[in-house]
DNA sequence: GCGATCAGCT
DNA sequence: CACAGCTGATCGC
């Protein structure tokens, strides 16, 4: 493609992105110029002080482009989209392998891709550009550039795109060359401790034996293999499989174009010929949906096995979520002759791989690019993924770099190769990074004793550092030092740190980080002493339970580097830290509790909580008059923190009384009984309410009783302890004229089932609802609905069921509106609500086993016939657990037809009926027009609703 | 009428 | 939120 290259094979390739393009464009304009770059760009995604632009495309408009150097990291489409066979606005600067896919895959017009060469330095608009590669998927590269500044030297950045780090990277020469530079972006992907998996040469290990063991147990043609993998990535099992296993592998025509493109097309090793092979490549989510946790898909497996003529089936999901490890095996879930293996294989760094990464490079500043809001200029989540890195990046560098501008009396000096060009953003956040660093100035020199590193150019040396500071400043110190390190740091240890360091905290990180492995091994080997150490160290800590002690504490110092709470080592830690816990009530030093709670945590965190723990919403749904008699339910009202915090003071004891009258659904008559116990706990709710729910003198059966949605009245689940599951077999559509007094908000049984599917004008709201108007909305209107619209194809129908739907509760229910458009658009009340469950999928799948007494095979039965309850694990819960899954039970005996179905979809919060807001509201809107002739005030309730569903 | 973007689904 | 990507509906110029 390019012919350039040749010209001498001695100098470095001199490009010229605005003439490549206008030969592009086949322009002889040589009057092209851009705009500046607008402050908001992504930060993550030009690179300082040029205009190139990396993995961006839809960033710049058709009025308005700003580059005509694009960068393209690797072929994902989130990486490449805005690309198109149309895209005209620049030269795509990419590896070979992805140059190819772009012209024959994507059809980009030729002339506007440019590939590079791997490992080949090349100037680009006077930058050097060198390619290396980032052991993601084929092609996949990081760019290393080198951009000049004025003073005669580079400033030097690395992208590095998608990424998996792996030690060999150590060894590339031009990365070396990168050792300490600029700025990093950094695939963030991974970027949480709770992200460990092994490397993919183990996960590879296992699938090739996987699929040794049983193609030898199931010898001839019995046993069928399937992979999941997506359009480009994850070749790399493939090939071992076949190579190890001596296989081909077969994979579907457009696979084999692609694999074409990649050159494995020679090697035989893949065929589109299905009968040359049991080992066949599926698409992404064939085996199972992947999110919110894996759930299996049996039934189309068992599909595939029979249409194919196996006997047995073996998938393998090769992900990066990392569902649950057991013990040195891998997850694997099976029924009958189907089993599914889920392998954590990654393409992206995992948490200690990025840590090892930046540790090796030494960057002065980390920009992640991947994460939600990351393209934010002031993106809280960006801040919070670069604290991960605070003791890793070379801080004394960006020190010196500020003291030297002060030298030379204008820090400013440093300016942009082009004009315009350099971002504000960028200024911004050196500004900032200055201001942090004055911050910690002035924090030295009130404290007089912490001093910048000694090479410092700048530096007075101070003969007070080693000075021996007071006890207290010791503690803070000791404090603060913990708060830039790993949690398994023991106190002893950060003591000899401090001290060793001269008192020196920034000097102690550091060292810190040159010793941790050490370190580490140091107290794995005294495991025992030093929890016992620790337990001592803090003994500031009051005493509370395990459950309530928050085992994570916000830090503070963020004027300093920010704190780290990395955690390299032991396995895995939760890092969730509110930070907006306000410094006064925040728990000093509980390095102990961290450390015990590691322990006891380890084991459920690698198990359990990987299956993300669905926080569905129920509970009260907006009681607006918290009056309403204490009907309004809710299962449980959980503070948004996952850990309620020690004697939580931010509520009145009044407060704390009526919030524990609504969880219990109780009235003002247990007042008394209630405040009497809120006393004898001192106020704390949790315990309060295991000793309610644990004292069989209390009755709760009168207040499980009922169990309604609304405060008042509104979507009623109408429950009676005698009308078992088995209900749900007859209360199919033809059943419905059986009336049962006792449940609250009983349909009128007259009434087909599907009248909301009439069309808008023929529909009558009061008519063809299945209740009447001095009677509640029962959730079976709701649910009828739902299946309707399930049933159906088509944004039209479902808005205009909807919208039926919603004029009935309009004309009948009006209170009930604004619960139904939370049900609809899966939510339990607004955002602003922090209503949160905690319900998971096995709590409620026990829930269910529960309902339906001894009959397992009922359970089994609606388990196919909703596909819905992927674990029938029970768990042994806690007292809260008990509770809510006492609720559920009371709930599901109360369903009717098919409330059931959507009920259980609520609660794992995965409705899939397709009605999101975007549907909901427009079918809420058009209902309201309709009533609105017949009654007006009805358009106040709706624009009522409307700007609280904004909020 | 076109491409860009979004919702939904796999 | 989210390891990737396709499709069809809607938005917006």
């Amino acid at each position: 493609m390019s012919s350039q290259g040749t010209a001498t094979a001695t100098k470095t390739l001199a490009l010229d992105s605005t003439q490549l393009y206008l030969t592009a464009i086949d322009s002889s304009d040589s009057t092209l110029s851009f705009p500046p770059i607008p402050s908001t760009f992504p930060p993550s995604k030009l690179i300082p002080n040029t205009r190139f632009l990396v993995d961006s495309f839809r960033h710049s408009t058709t009025t308005t482009t700003f580059s005509a150097a694009y960068f393209l990291s690797h072929f994902h489409s989130d990486h490449y989209s805005g690309l198109s066979p149309s895209w005209s606005k620049g030269i795509i600067f990419c590896s070979h392998l992805t140059s190819l896919l772009l012209i024959q895959t994507l059809k980009i017009p030729p002339h506007f891709v440019f590939p590079l060469p791997l490992n080949d330095p090349v100037v680009v608009d006077g930058c050097e550009v060198i390619l290396i590669d980032a052991n993601h998927c084929p092609g996949a590269v990081q760019f290393l550039f080198k951009v000049p500044t004025k003073n005669g030297s580079f400033e030097r950045y690395v992208h590095t795109g998608d990424c998996r780090y792996c030690n060999s990277m150590k060894l590339n020469s031009y990365l070396n060359d990168f050792v300490g530079c600029d700025t990093i972006f950094l695939d963030t992907t991974y970027c949480n401790p709770k992200f460990v998996f092994p490397s993919q040469e183990e996960s590879v290990d296992y699938v090739v034996s996987v699929v040794d063991r049983i193609g030898k147990e199931f010898k001839e043609k019995k046993v069928l293999f399937l992979v999941a993998t997506y359009v480009v990535g994850k070749e790399k099992i493939l090939v071992e499989v076949a190579r190890r296993c001596k296989r081909k592998i077969f994979v579907d025509g457009r696979k084999m174009e692609i694999l074409n493109v990649l050159g494995y097309g020679g090697d035989k090793v893949f065929t589109v010929d299905e009968s040359e092979s049991n080992v066949h490549v599926v698409g992404w989510n064939v085996l199972g949906e992947t999110w919110p946790y894996f759930r299996p898909n049996f039934v189309r497996m068992k599909e595939i096995m029979e249409e194919k003529g196996y006997e047995k089936i073996v998938g393998f999901v090769p992900t990066g979520w990392t569902y649950e490890i057991k013990r040195n095996k891998f997850a694997v879930r099976s029924k009958g002759s189907i089993e599914i293996h889920l392998v954590p294989y990654s393409e992206h760094s995992n948490y200690d791989e990025l840590r090892e990464y930046v540790k090796f490079l030494k960057p002065k500043r980390v920009i992640p690019t991947v994460g939600m809001d990351i393209e934010k200029l002031d993106s809280k989540h960006a801040d919070k993924l670069r604290r991960h890195f605070a003791g890793l990046v070379d801080e004394m560098a960006n020190k010196k770099d500020f003291l030297m501008g002060f030298h030379r009396g204008n820090y400013g000096s440093v300016e942009k190769v082009e004009m315009d060009a350099s971002p504000n953003s960028n200024e911004n956040k050196d500004m900032e990074r200055k201001k942090n660093i004055l911050e910690m100035k002035s924090v030295e020199s009130k404290n007089a004793d912490i001093t910048l590193n000694d090479s410092s150019p700048v530096q007075k040396p101070d003969s007070q550092d080693s000075a021996i500071p007071s006890e207290e400043e010791r503690e803070r110190k000791i404090e603060e030092l913990g708060d830039f390190l790993p949690r398994w740091v023991t106190r002893d240890q950060k003591l000899n740190l401090i001290s060793s360091s001269r008192w020196n905290v920034v000097e102690a990180v550091s060292n810190f980080y040159e010793h941790e492995n050490e370190l580490y091994e140091q107290i794995s080997a005294f495991r025992t002493s030093d929890s016992a150490s620790a337990a001592q160290a803090g003994s500031s800590n009051n005493s509370v339970s395990p459950l309530n002690s928050g085992p994570f504490r916000s830090s503070s110092h963020e004027s300093l580097i920010s704190h780290s709470s990395q955690a390299s080592k032991p396995s895995s830690f939760k890092l969730s830290v509110r930070s907006n816990i306000s410094p006064g009530k925040r728990k000093k030093n509980t390095e102990n509790k961290s450390n015990k709670k590691v322990k006891s945590n380890s084991k459920l965190e690698s198990s359990g909580s990987k299956q993300p723990m669905i926080t569905s919403f129920f509970g009260k749904v907006l009681v607006d008059d918290s009056k309403g008699g204490g009907t309004g339910l809710k299962i449980e009202e959980c503070p948004k923190e996952e850990i309620t915090l020690p004697g939580d003071l931010t509520k009145s004891f009044t407060e704390k009384i009526d919030q524990f009258i609504q969880i219990i659904n109780g009235n003002e008559s247990s007042r008394n009984y209630v405040v009497n116990l809120l006393e004898k706990t001192q106020g704390d709710i949790n315990r309060a309410l295991d000793i309610f729910y644990s004292n069989p003198e209390v009755n709760h059966d009168e207040n499980m009783e009922n169990i309604v949605v609304s405060s008042k009245s509104a979507p009623v689940w109408s429950c009676s302890n005698d009308c078992p599951v088995s209900k749900n077999e007859h209360v199919l559509e033809e059943s419905r004229s059986i009336p049962d007094s006792s449940l609250q908000g009983q349909p009128v049984e007259n009434v087909d089932v599907t009248l909301v599917s009439l069309p808008p004008d023929k529909y009558k709201p009061i008519e063809h609802a299945c209740w009447r108007s001095d009677q509640p909305a029962p959730y079976v209107h709701l649910a009828r609905t739902f299946d309707l619209v399930g049933s159906q194809r088509g944004k039209i129908k479902a808005t205009s069921m909807l919208c039926n739907m919603f004029r009935s509760l309009l004309a009948l229910s009006p209170e009930d509106v604004l619960p139904a458009v939370y049900l609809c658009t899966n939510k339990i009340a607004a955002d602003h609500e922090n209503i949160e469950l905690n319900i998971g999928g096995s709590l409620v799948t026990s829930a269910l086993e529960e309902a339906c007494g001894t009959n397992r095979s009922k359970i089994r039965d609606m388990y196919n016939d909703m596909g819905d309850l992927a674990f029938i694990s029970v768990q042994t819960g806690s007292g809260s657990t008990m509770r809510k899954k006492n609720l559920i039970v009371n709930l599901i005996r109360s369903c009717r037809e098919k409330e059931m179905k959507f009920l259980v979809r609520t609660l794992v919060r995965n409705l899939r009926i397709g009605a999101m807001m975007k549907t909901v509201l427009p079918a809420l809107a058009q209902a309201v027009v309709m009533n609105s002739s017949r009654d007006l005030c009805h358009e106040g309730t709706a624009d009522c609703l409307k700007e609280k569903l904004q909020v």
